[in-house]
RNA sequence: GACCCCAUCGGCUAGUGGUUAGGCCACCACCCUUUCACGGUGGAUGCACGGGUUCGAAUCCCGUUGGGGUCGCCA
């Protein structure tokens, strides 16, 4: 039987990290599996739901690449996928523990008698684990106003979307004994758990909400790639075995496996996902570097498009993060950008530096085929005939058409900037 | 506090009774080099502690300590 997952987030606020992993530690169950992976928005607390988190929550998702094959703006047979649509069926598993003598009315809520002893939860990532219930207050269901519970409405709606597989937070392990009894009571057999432990902040503090770096959001904005976050997320409690780190969607799929999956709780290192970040900046095809880079240059790029991309061709093994784009490609797109005032001093003024430029300039000028092959050839040539080495024309030639000491390898950026723009960018520089 | 989960370099991890305890990030040194990166080589750093079991424990058992979680008419 083909497993069905699913990912319910509450919508109060950013996707948690924590939780876009869970996401997609389910979602590539059930890609693994040719499974289904629905996602269902768990709006029961009227108060705190707001219709902005549950956006942010559907495009984060989006953005991490996680597509569900039911839910919200999708459908599927099991829905509806909001809670807040689905009292009715709350309302008739209620009246059912109620009719059985399942649960009781106490000052207008209802409560859910608990068995009251040891109950043994078979989890998939945990291992056995025995909780005793005896001492536990029997379970609200029903709000006075007719609202739901969590508990509750979890698990009917588990049972109603015919969910296979629960794989969730570690912080429900010690609630899926309350769980498991629901089930009893519904007569259904459960759904396999799986709890799959939580993420720490770098100190080893757990990452609460507010905590820096714990929202989605700030990824984003930060302009990292989903494919990295992605695959930093996975291999944050999960590991192939192999010492394997890189890797590209498929390969996470085809090997993702709960097997696999640690018990213990791991902190989140930033800088190890900045590494992940270059590399899979670097990896990517340039295609999909520009499908993801081309929306950080916005209006930047919007007068030439295709020089907007050659421009990012050029810096694309560079970038740490897609948000440095503006700052980092500054001077392709205007010519007044500024001169850094140390390299001017270090390499500009530098004994010699004046004469070998126009001397560079000089052979430039007559360069026809302006390509980054014969622009490394003619530079060359000038250095052997003037008997110095390359570099001594290499970094003049850098801090003149860019203003700065580092960035992209020479050539390709003296392509993309074009013969005009260089030649003029040589005078600015001899005059500075 | 009670109950539950967890414990290998600074971080993420491999390791399931016999290994010089391996890899990656970060760090240090060197190499490569047109800058910065990338890459390469080498280095430093680890089995939380205490008891057992065993010829032999990072690996198994118990305890301690530490971290995390749950105990709601939040989800």
């Amino acid at each position: 039987m083909a497993p069905r997952v699913r990912f319910a987030p509450s919508p109060t606020g950013w996707l948690h990290v924590g939780g876009a992993r869970t996401a997609l530690f389910n979602w590539l169950y059930a890609r693994r599996h040719g499974g289904a992976f629905v996602l269902r928005i768990e709006d029961t607390d009227a108060a705190r739901n707001t219709e902005e988190a549950t956006r942010a929550i559907l495009s984060g998702l989006r953005w991490l690449g996680l597509d569900w094959d039911e839910g919200p703006e999708k459908g599927g047979d099991r829905g509806p996928y909001f809670q807040s649509a689905r009292k009715e069926i709350y309302r008739r598993y209620v009246q059912c523990l109620l009719d059985e003598n399942k649960a009781y009315q106490e000052k207008g809520v209802v409560r859910f008698r608990l068995p009251h002893k040891v109950v043994r939860v078979a989890d998939r990532i945990c291992g056995t684990v025995h909780i005793d219930l005896s001492a536990e207050p029997d379970l609200t269901v029903m709000r006075a106003d007719g609202s739901f519970i969590f508990h509750l409405v979890n698990v009917v709606d588990d049972l109603e979307m015919g969910i296979t597989h629960v794989i969730r937070g570690e912080d429900h392990l010690s609630n899926t004994p309350k769980h498991l009894a629901l089930y009893e009571a519904f007569g259904a057999t459960p759904p396999v758990f799986a709890h799959i432990p939580l993420i720490l902040n770098k100190d080893g503090s757990k990452m609460s909400k507010r905590d820096a770096g714990a929202s989605l959001g700030e990824y984003i904005a930060k302009g990292y790639a989903p494919d990295a976050l992605r695959n930093y997320l996975c291999l944050l409690g999960w590991s192939p075995k192999d010492n394997r780190e890189l890797m590209a969607l498929d390969e996470l799929i085809a090997r993702f496996d709960l097997d696999h999956v640690h018990r213990s709780s791991a902190r989140f290192d930033v800088e190890k996902l900045e590494w992940m970040n270059t590399r899979h900046m670097m990896d990517m095809p340039l295609a999909r570097f520009l499908e993801i880079a081309r929306p950080s240059l916005g209006e930047i790029a919007s007068s030439d498009p295709f020089y907007a991309d050659r421009v990012l061709a050029v810096v694309k093994d560079k970038v740490k993060h897609l948000s440095d784009l503006p700052e980092q490609t500054a001077y392709f797109f205007r010519d007044d950008f500024p001169l850094d005032p140390a390299a001017v001093e270090k390499v500009l003024r530098k004994p010699g530096a004046a004469d070998r430029l126009a001397a560079l300039r000089a052979r430039y000028a007559n360069t026809m085929d302006w390509t980054s092959t014969t622009l490394e050839t003619d530079l060359k040539a000038l250095a052997a005939e003037m008997g110095v080495k390359p570099a001594e024309f290499i970094h003049p030639c850098r801090v003149a058409i860019s203003g700065r000491t580092v960035g992209p390898s020479l050539y390709p950026m003296l392509e993309v900037l074009g013969k005009a723009r260089v030649l003029a960018r040589f005078d600015r520089a001899r005059a500075a």
